[in-house]
DNA sequence: GCATTATTTTTTCCATGAGAATATTCCTGC
DNA sequence: GCAGGAATATTCTCATGGAAAAAATAATGC
């Protein structure tokens, strides 16, 4: 197959294509493309190393490949992508120095993004983020692994929203979204997620306006997460494939 | 003059072309775009609604507009630039609470790369960073006022270099580009910049070990940048076209 | 003279084709 | 059987052309 692709204007196999006003914009076609990506990313479907076909995106999302080209140069310089010359793109490796400053970075973070709640949420506000507790606890019981991973991540994410700085939500979003990188690469017990009870403790903790003792919950929950890790530097390239045939000598 | 553009490969009339080896790698092309236009905006070249002809920068750097075009999705992801559909790109103009967020995320920043500092610092680098501020002092005497600002602005990210993060370091380079642009929208008494003193003070309280006395004086020093803004309701957008008119009836 | 409509021009936006670099397959000689 | 190399195929990369949308300008009616 050579490379057929798309005779006329939409070819789109994609979903709500209902209505299609104005002919189907086609800027927020490459914000989709992005999200899409990031999300894929960030639940661990996209492992890192894989190769990123731009045709089958375009192909996918029915846009010529100048859009999708657009939409990983965006990517790329989150450091979710990583594009080497003439050779293509790919999901980003990141290396255990990167690995080390994204942990530092995070924790640095929340603890920063706890303040701003504890100055900012209402009581309501907090009230429903305890319902997203709640989701989790019942999620961990009867759910997919995927859902727990993402609910899990969502947690922090709105967390950051209720610290009214948008500016702020969205560096930890990136940097989240980069260590699931990190994890998919160097995580080595799976162990089982009680991410959810550290969760509801946190908030408890906001509740009743115990800064000091919401950070230092985070700070555990944070330690638990990069506990899954081995970040030590000979195991760094455990996970290259000539290091991995060396298990089996 | 309907669109012509470069015949063959190489108008650039840029800078830097001795060796030319590998026939101008076309990669780093898109990066010199988002370095050039950042540094431009940064330095307050380009004022915020500016319109960007990405024909006239495609000319300019001797490349075709689609690479062009990448290297302004990327700014605009940035937040440095904002792309209306169909209208073409401007030098963004951050709003009132986007200028809030901003200021307050670059204040918890550097309280927290204080911190790094204080952990990894060695006294030399330390004493390098010294020597900036002895720059610093120099220009101001007698120097332009754009270098005065630009280097300014440098002492803080060699600051975070220093921290060893180079997480952060990115993070905080981000928020400083897009304050620029606060600057350039709101700032209103243009007071005789100071900044050298504070620096030279920062200094001393890192080389004496004194954190919070460091983050004391940082906070300050952050402080007196806000101070020369007015980010009240009203004034918010007195700098557009129809407000400006205003003050003339 | 002013408002409104038509036309021209400018510029963004995207799809496509040609070229370059790399990966893969196949073939030949040993 | 295998190493080395040529031929083929795949994929990125970028420049270009054309379509669509605004803006700018000219023109017409009142």
């Amino acid at each position: 197959m050579k490379r057929t692709r798309r005779q006329s204007a939409k070819a789109a196999p994609n979903a709500s294509n209902t209505a299609d006003t104005a002919e189907t914009n086609n800027d927020d076609v490459s914000e989709r493309i992005r999200t899409t990506l990031a999300a894929a990313i960030g639940e661990g479907a996209l492992k890192p190393g894989t190769k990123i076909l731009e045709d089958a995106i375009a192909e996918h999302f029915g846009v010529s490949r100048t859009v999708v080209r657009g939409a990983l140069g965006v990517l790329e310089s989150d450091h979710l992508l990583e594009r080497k010359k003439n050779r293509g793109t790919f999901v980003a490796e990141p290396g255990i120095e990167e690995a080390r400053a994204l942990f530092e970075s995070r924790r640095k973070l929340e603890r920063v993004i706890l303040e701003l709640v504890m100055d900012r949420a209402e009581a309501e506000q907090l009230d429903a983020l305890e319902k997203l507790t709640d989701e989790e606890e019942h999620i961990h019981h009867h759910g997919d692994e995927k859902s727990k991973t993402v609910l899990s991540g969502k947690f922090h994410i709105v967390l950051a929203e209720l610290g009214g700085n948008a500016v702020m939500t969205e560096m930890l979003s990136k940097i989240v979204a980069r260590l699931s990188l990190v994890m998919a690469l160097y995580e080595e017990e799976k162990q089982d997620d009680c991410g959810a009870d550290h969760h509801r403790l946190i908030v408890t903790a906001l509740k009743a306006k115990d800064l000091v003792k919401a950070q230092q919950l985070m700070d555990h929950h944070l330690a638990d997460i990069e506990g899954r890790v081995r970040l030590t530097e000979g195991q760094g390239d455990r996970h290259t494939f000539m290091a991995v045939l060396e298990n089996f000598s």
